[in-house]
DNA sequence: TACTAGTAGATAGTACCACTGACTAGTAGG
DNA sequence: CCTACTAGTCAGTGGTACTATCTACTAGTA
């Protein structure tokens, strides 16, 4: 992954994450696994792991434990109703952004 | 400043930064004034020179030193050949991520 | 003279977050 | 037994924006 990509991800891998959990409740690894067929193949499963717990201590999310089949037990984690709003506002903060930076592209030619 | 802009900002103002430069040449008090004025108004002047510090021993822009009728000397920085290609590779990695988090929007809805 | 506001830049210290690189635990196949 | 895959954890590092404060110069004003 390249050092810009590593930078411009702070703040906004976490709303990746959110994100997704508001399509439906998933597990670490299936987060990862996902993000990593969309294109973010460097993601490494620490990062998303750490970003989890620190979204369940926020209390954007709930967690359920649930057995795999494979492997250690899974946390499955929900988005509660705190974490959907939090991803509203995510959403806003992101539009305000992007929509800056389109225009400094357009200036720029 | 919202924390969620404070952390995705990290990766995108040097971006920001290197777009306004791309358009014509600035010294530091006078980006600082354009960004708070496309709605960054809580960005501190600090910030802006610790940047323009860190692009210039990168070595993606020139510097000249301007008298000011105003106070002191002024460092204006002009975007060269290195910082053109580093921002071309700004823009891809911005596309790349403004693509997905569009889609990771549609599909929530 | 002294004070204030505006212009212009610098910097020490802090917090946050993604990464690196390792580790534990469980299951299945060779 | 050994490897590979699944699933999660954690200590340490580096980069970046922030906080807060500082220097330096000019103009206005009381």
């Amino acid at each position: 992954m390249g050092k810009q990509m590593t930078e411009m991800l702070k703040g906004t891998l976490e709303g990746m994450v959110l994100a997704i959990l508001a399509v439906q409740p998933a597990h670490g690894y299936e987060i990862t696994a996902q993000l990593r067929d969309q294109g973010f193949t460097d993601l490494v499963e620490g990062t998303v792991y750490a970003l989890l717990i620190r979204i369940e201590q926020r209390g954007y999310v709930d967690v359920t434990k649930e057995p795999s089949e494979k492997g250690p037990p899974r946390k499955v984690y929900t988005l509660n109703a705190q974490g959907r709003e939090y991803l509203e506002e995510f959403w806003n903060t992101w539009s305000f952004l992007a929509e800056r930076l389109e225009q400094l592209r357009q200036e720029g030619k």
